[in-house]
RNA sequence: GCGGCGGUGGCGGAACUGGUAUACGCGAUGGAUUCAAAAUCCAUUGCUCGCAAGGGCAUGUGGGUUCGAUUCCCACCCGCCGCACCA
């Protein structure tokens, strides 16, 4: 008998997939299309080539191969698809710093992970790859960003902007982290530049409506992104000041407090501050707070329980309720780009208004009585809760959500007013002042001012450079040659757009490329896209919570509404997997913690390796790597190999296992096999729970273990073990390809991955005796065994002459008793 | 502060709609095999009292509902993640 050795087996099953192109499937109206068959689209994120492929990565498409081979076995036409993200800054950092160029660095990754993929035995189709850097796929990126551009949904504007020093390039809202850059973590600040936008807001009432198309996504991950919108409902209500014959608009959650409001304040970048302090004695002290705040970092700004500062502006607006004139103040607790860079104060009814009429030494007013039996703390000011309205005039005693909608409509009748809607959600800042991206395919000139480059001129290749290093400016407008060009439209000298684009454009569209890869005319089909889209699997990580899920929603709705494709949401079902620890530690090379796949495939094997991230536990959650349990797994795989070299030497036939005239052990192991194939199927459907699905298999083959030499000399007993054995084989196939293939073909000669899923014999499934629990007050006292069906009272007369049973009786009464056929008694008691 | 997730043996974790808590794996202990070791196989393994039969206590804490609660309800403690001066 031969040792398990993995990697003959692994090398074995790779050639064959790898020759025959097994996991490649066709599209509509090619070769093979099968119109009948259902399809599945399975995806994982796709990587982010850099070095070598690291634990997560393996997590992350075991998981995904796991559900790919299990929809495959259902009948279903899995598109299972694998591309590389390749631009981004890493590899131009590593350019900068060795000199060796990133499309260089970023290809021999790519190698790497493509080795390792293989190694792993992960069923992608190969037929269907891509990288984000090549001409053939950002030809189609430039493409899609014209599409924006013409729609109005891509424009470009000068914007107070968030820029990281170090990596010298701005960045967008969602990659500002803690007011520090997401990538290398310093501290970014804010310039007022010309920059690229794509209008995501455009889409922030769908991004939240369209919730509801999504089959199933982490509730976590939809609050997050709800978060990040931050849709607020209230009204616009304008404040005028008569003196300076200005009209301030301010956005107000709470126009039931308007009667409360006491002050005025507005934005330090404010465009009418200028304007209303000149001249007057307030233009000096004004122009130093303006100055002072321009020095803090967004982080200080932001931080909330921070003393208030601000100064007055020696000015007034009128409440348009009232028609008080009450002071102006400028605070940089207001945001010029949340609602209108104004806000009305409300010291009673709000914590930062209140806040810093407490430090101004400003009047606080209560318009909203707390209602009656409110613990005293909380009713005092500011109070933020709901009761009647108070020195509000004629709203005085009516409910303040009820005087809300009031005071709304009375505004909107007298044109001082409005409901309206306020989103935190900005504009996606797309473009970067670096090399290793695509380009931006606009050409600027004189006479005709941004002027797209046409379609049949693309790609605007990435020209070769010599000097990566970013120096404020794009290294790109460096290359004289690649930025002097001729204007497309008029035909006089102009100038390339010489900024990049964000990678997360390269990845918001990439599931649609894997469709249709080869298309020459067009990014994707119609058709293509309209056959297998939606993605009815995706798995990542949370990390793309906010970016790349929210880029990639806005993407498909856009492309959408221009008629590309026909679905609205691209991911129907998210799966989020979670981290793997090492220590309790998150892995690091600086922290020398880390895992390296490729050294636990050499060592327990492909199979050892997706196996055991699978039986950690439930891959939603993280877990902490442990040695000793890919032993374990590379152990539990050697068992089944091992009975399968037994079993197939002694001549068993799976085939021959019919059914319900089994007998004692026999019958055993086939009923354990039955039971497996249930519980492995109800474990799949159930969501993500393979850490049982495994523990299931491992049950069986421990049966099988048990059985195997009391039944091994007899032909019939031969039949049952081998039947158990290609059970066991066919439901660990989704997490170890290789040794399942291995075991299948020994067995019964057939190709495990051409084979239907099992099914259980619900006959099977039943016994003829079942173990009844006997308690008495909800303490197990015996247990007794007894015939499927057995009838109540005999169950409970069996029960009550359990010697345990009838001791624990004496001197009690029994006051209740309950059956529950097939499972328990209790028998509830009291003192006599 | 707001939102989400979680707390079960020495460890990772099971337990479907309230019904045998601790499946499966790791680790540990003992045995078989071996000249020996590795590998393998078998057995034991929540804590505790008891020679045993058997008993008591255990799912973060405290209450509640129930014949019966890891599961449902209320209050709290701890940990992790996300958001946070957003008017």
């Amino acid at each position: 008998m031969t040792r398990y050795e993995p990697r003959s087996i692994e090398e074995k099953w790779q050639r064959v997939w790898a020759d025959e192109g097994t996991w490649e499937v066709p599209n509509p109206g090619e070769d093979g299309f099968d119109p009948d068959k259902p399809k599945a689209y399975v995806l994982e994120m796709l990587p982010y080539p850099s070095g070598e492929p690291h634990v997560g990565h393996l997590k992350c498409y075991s998981v995904g191969d796991a559900i790919a081979h299990f929809r495959r076995r259902n009948g279903f036409e899995v598109i299972h698809p694998m591309g590389y993200d390749s631009f981004g800054l890493p590899a131009e950092n590593n350019a900068i710093k060795t000199g060796v160029a990133p499309a260089v660095a970023t290809e021999k990754s790519i190698a790497s992970f493509n080795r390792q993929f293989a190694e792993w035995g992960i069923s992608i189709d190969w037929s269907r790859t891509l990288a984000t850097h090549t001409p053939e796929y950002y030809r189609w990126t430039q493409w899609i960003f014209l599409q924006m551009f013409n729609e109005g949904l891509a424009y470009r504007t000068q914007a107070p902007v968030q820029w990281c020093p170090k990596d010298a390039t701005v960045l967008a809202n969602e990659q500002v982290v803690d007011g520090r850059c997401e990538r290398c973590g310093t501290e970014v600040e804010t310039r007022n530049l010309r920059q690229w936008f794509f209008k995501t807001t455009a889409y922030a009432q769908r991004l939240l409506d369209d919730f509801d198309e999504l089959e199933s996504w982490p509730e976590h991950v939809i609050t997050m992104q709800k978060n990040w919108i931050g849709r607020s409902e209230g009204a616009e209500v304008t404040f005028r000041s008569e003196e300076a014959g200005i009209d301030f608009p301010v956005f107000t959650t709470r126009p039931d407090t308007l009667f409360g409001a006491t002050f005025f304040v507005i934005a330090p970048e404010h465009p009418e501050l200028e304007g209303l302090v000149a001249g007057t004695d307030a233009e000096e002290p004004v122009r130093e707070y303006v100055n002072s705040v321009a020095r803090e970092s967004l982080q200080e700004r932001g931080d909330e329980g921070r003393p208030k500062t601000g100064v007055p502006l020696g000015r007034t607006v009128t409440n348009p309720v009232n028609g008080e004139e009450i002071p102006m103040f400028v605070a940089d607790y207001v945001l010029m780009d949340y609602g209108t860079g104004a806000v009305m104060a409300v010291p009673g009814h709000d914590e930062r208004d209140f806040a810093f009429a407490k430090t101004f030494d400003l009047p606080i007013r209560r318009v909203i009585a707390a209602p009656e039996g409110t613990p005293e703390e909380e009713a005092e000011l500011p109070f933020t809760g709901d009761g009647p309205m108070v020195d509000s005039g004629r709203f005085d005693g009516i409910q303040n959500r009820e005087a809300y909608e009031q005071i709304v409509a009375w505004l909107a009748e007298e044109g001082r007013g409005d409901k309206s809607i306020n989103y935190r959600l900005r504009d996606w800042l797309l473009s970067r002042q670096r090399y290793w991206g695509a380009p931006i395919p606009i050409v600027h000139c004189d006479e005709c001012g941004m002027v797209p480059v046409p379609e049949d001129r693309l790609p605007v290749e990435l020209p070769e450079i010599e000097d990566y290093a970013p120096k404020g400016k794009s290294p790109l407008a460096a290359a004289e040659d690649w930025v002097n060009t001729t204007c497309p439209s008029c035909g006089a000298a102009a100038k390339r757009e010489t900024d990049t684009m964000d990678t997360f454009v390269d990845s918001s569209w990439y599931f649609l490329r894997y469709l249709d890869s080869k298309n020459s005319e067009m990014p994707f089909s119609r058709e293509a896209a309209d056959h297998w889209m939606a993605v009815d699997q995706y798995i990542g990580g949370v990390e793309h919570a906010i970016l790349h899920l929210l880029y990639a929603r806005f993407f498909a709705k856009a492309l959408h509404d221009m008629g590309h494709i026909g679905v609205v949401e691209p991911f129907a079902n998210l799966f989020t997997q979670g981290m793997i620890t090492r220590d309790g530690a998150k892995m690091s090379k600086s922290k020398g913690n880390t895992v390296s796949p490729s050294e636990i495939v050499a060592r327990h094997g492909a199979d050892a390796a997706r196996t055991y991230v699978c039986f950690m536990g439930p891959p939603d959650r993280g877990g902490d790597w442990n040695d000793e349990g890919v032993e374990g797994v590379h152990r539990f795989l050697s068992r089944l190999w091992r009975a399968t070299e037994e079993i197939a030497e002694a001549g068993g036939e799976a085939g021959n296992v019919t059914g319900t005239e089994l007998q004692g052990e026999g019958r055993a192991v086939v009923a354990k096999a039955h039971w497996a194939i249930d519980k492995a199927t109800r474990d799949f459907s159930r969501g993500f729970q393979f850490n049982t699905v495994v523990a299931a298999v491992m049950e069986l083959v421990n049966e099988i273990y048990r059985v195997k030499d009391g039944l091994i000399g007899d032909e019939n007993g031969r039949d049952c073990l081998s039947f158990a054995t290609v059970t066991a084989a066919s439901l660990i196939q989704p997490f170890a390809p290789h040794l399942a293939a291995e075991v299948y073909e020994k067995l019964t000669g057939e190709r495990i991955w051409e084979a239907a899923w099992p099914e259980a014999d619900p006959e099977m499934l039943k016994s003829d005796t079942v173990t009844i629990v006997v308690q008495v007050n909800g303490k197990v006292r015996d247990r007794i065994e007894v015939a499927d069906g057995t009838e109540k009272d005999e169950i409970l007369a069996m029960a009550k002459a359990c010697e345990n049973v009838a001791k624990h009786l004496e001197g009690f009464e029994i006051v209740k008793e309950i059956v529950v056929p097939g499972k328990l008694v209790n028998l509830a008691v009291k003192p006599a």
